[in-house]
Formats: C-alpha cells, structure tokens, sequence
DNA sequence: GTCTATACCGTGATAGAC
DNA sequence: GTCTATCACGGTATAGAC
C-alpha cells in the first residue's frame, strides 16, 4: 500500500529460500548456518522472522496439505461414477505436486522425529485414507479389476503419483508439461503400459 | 568353529539395529547416543566395531546395491522378448526390495550430504539406468504404447516399486506375501487397474 | 531488520581402565 | 568387548548494539 518493495525476508519469502534447502540436505541435515547462507543474512536475522527452525517446517508442510485437501473438496462436489472421481483426483493430485513441487516433496519426506513432522504424517495419512475411500467406492462399482487388492492398489497409485517429487522438474527447467505427466500416470494406473493389441 | 556364540556384537548384528534406527530417525536425525541406546551398548563400544556412523551406512547401502545389481546379472542371462525381461526384472525388483527391505529403504532416503552417500546414489543411478535400457529396448519391439514416453513409464515404474519401502511390512507382520504385491505390481503397471471390458 | 558475540547443550569421536 | 570420562566442535537459540 505504502511503501515501495524493500528487498528484505517477510517470513514467506524465507519460507521459499528454507524449503529449498532442507530438499537438498533434507531437515535434519540442514543447520541455521545453512540457512542463513543461502538466505544471504545472518542466524539471528533468521529468528527475527520466525520463532525457529521447526516453524520453516510447519509452515511449509501446512502449505502442502492446504493443496492436497483442496482437491477432496473439489472431488465432494462433482458427479458421475467413482472412477470417474478417483481420475479426478489422481491428476489434480499430479498438478499439486508439480505446482507446489518443494513444498510437497518436504512433506512427503518428514521423518516424525519432532511434534510438527508427527502432526504432518498424521494429517497425510488423513488425506491418503480419505482418496482409498473413493478407490473402494470405484472397486464397489465393478471399475476396478478384482485380482488387485483395492488397498493394495491404492498403495501403489499413490506411490507412483508421490514419485514425481523425486524427479520433476518445471517445463522451464527443461522437465514435463504438467499435463503431460497427469495423462501418463493416469494411463498408467487404469489401462496399463502394455500396448493394446497385446491385452486381454 | 570354536566358541559357543556369545551375546555380543559383531559389525553385522550392529548393523542390523542401526539401520532400523536410520529408519525410523532418518540418517541424519540418529545420533550415537541413539544407536547406543538401540544397541544396548555405549557409545564408545560401537566404535569398537566400526570406525564411524557412516560406516553402517555404507554397510548398508552396499547390501541394498548388491541385491538391485544382482537381478540385472540374472535378467542379462535371460532370453525372450525385452518386455519379458522388463516384467521380470520388475518382479523381482518387488522380490529384493521385500527380502532386503530395511536395507533398500535406506538407500532409497539417502540425501548427498557426505562422500558415502553421493556414491550411493550415483550406483543408484547406475542402475535406473539400466533398467530405463530395458524398457527402452520393449518400446523398440513395439510392446509398450507409443502414448506414454519410455522414459517417464520408467520414472513412474520405479515410483510405484521404490514406494513399497514407505509402507510394505512382512507378512509375518500382517503385511502382504512379496508374490501378491509382485504380482500387483506388475498387472497395475503393464495392464491397469480398470475392469477388462472397460478398455479400449 | 540486520548485525556480532555468546550461552549452552548435544554431537561424533577418543583415551584408557577393566 | 565393554565401560566411564572427556574432548573439540557445531547445533539451536538469545542478548543487545546499530
């Protein structure tokens, strides 16, 4: 409103500079030292945005979450079949990855060692039981083949989705389309590698 | 030969514990003092055994690449279409990371901090890309849809059989048997989770 | 909002007795 | 092979000047 930019931290710009640092060390590989390297200010300038390093944590894990439950909220409202719906899910599960990269990958990595981590692992395994509801509710349809456990299924969709954080990187970095990866993961896990012609 | 087996520990039972501890900390977030205590023995009688915290985890690790390695000696020996070999190597990928289980999960959360760990995930590296040949090999023999590029089935492939480690547990543990989660594995990613009639 | 200086504690690792 | 005692260092976090 007032004042032109300053080139100075707000607790959300740091926020940006600290998640991309514990990906590369990962949390408990990462010190303050670190931090106030790569923010280019010292330790204590750190503390004088936020209360410590746990708070860079929670804040960025609560950033994933908010998106990821976001989706449940968007899949409530639509209609048509359970299948229908987990294929939904399943590519907006692949553009949240992708449009919150740093903020899901730290999430998906938390170990439970501290409060915070045990409080994140507990909301994930939230969202992961809320998505294997709609699976059922798919298999309970008669879209789902039966020679696959549905929770075995589920598992292992949601290991193939969680995988991006391990290697996307933005089309501008010279990785995939966003939309490119949502189609292959959502042919993937519904028909199958296997060309056509060799099926049945 | 000798004496009757004492109650003591040798570089290979510690391993064991530590690399159950690494597990549930993480590698970074275990402290001596926390394999000590894991161990039931001081801190200094570790270094007894081995020469330092980094030395169980390249034990580790080294167990987990030899495994992987391993089905890439068997697979080379095979005959048959490149798809058959991917499918084989894909079981019994499924097959190591279930019987070496701690061990591979170690190896899959290593982060590049110290020397033991960029070699580990450079070796692994190595052998995602033997495998990405493989696949690229089936896609050569037109056995893999033209639909989805090899390369991101080969990510995606690896994500779904890697994440096993963040949840498989034994059956004794009430965990599924390795050949249902193998064979799982191999219907989701070569033939998909939708019902037969369903397709086309 | 950022700095220097520092408190205080847990860390990986070692010395030397038993 | 295990222990207690100890070291030097780096960790998170704080105090107080500018």
């Amino acid at each position: 409103m007032t004042t032109p930019r300053r080139d100075t931290y707000t607790p959300e710009t740091l926020l940006s500079v600290a998640v991309r640092v514990f990906n590369e060390r990962g949390y408990d590989g990462t010190s303050m030292e670190h931090l106030s390297k790569a923010a280019g200010i010292s330790k204590s300038s750190i503390y004088h945005h936020v209360v410590g390093k746990e708070e860079l944590l929670r804040r960025a894990v609560s950033r994933a979450l908010d998106g990821l439950f976001g989706i449940l909220d968007e899949a409530g409202a639509a209609r048509g079949t359970a299948l229908a719906r987990v294929e939904y899910v399943t590519r907006r599960m692949v553009e949240v990855l992708t449009d919150e990269l740093p903020y899901v990958t730290l999430l998906l990595r938390v170990r439970g060692n501290t409060r915070t981590e045990r409080w994140a692992m507990e909301r994930r395994r939230e969202f992961d039981q809320r998505v294997a509801e709609l699976l059922k509710a798919a298999a309970a349809e008669g879209d789902l083949r039966a020679d696959v456990d549905t929770r075995l299924a589920t598992r292992l969709v949601f290991g193939m989705v969680n995988s991006l954080v391990e290697w996307y990187r933005p089309p501008a970095g010279g990785g995939y389309d966003r939309t490119q990866v949502a189609d292959a993961v959502v042919r993937l896990a519904f028909d199958g590698l296997r060309v056509q012609s060799a099926r049945g």
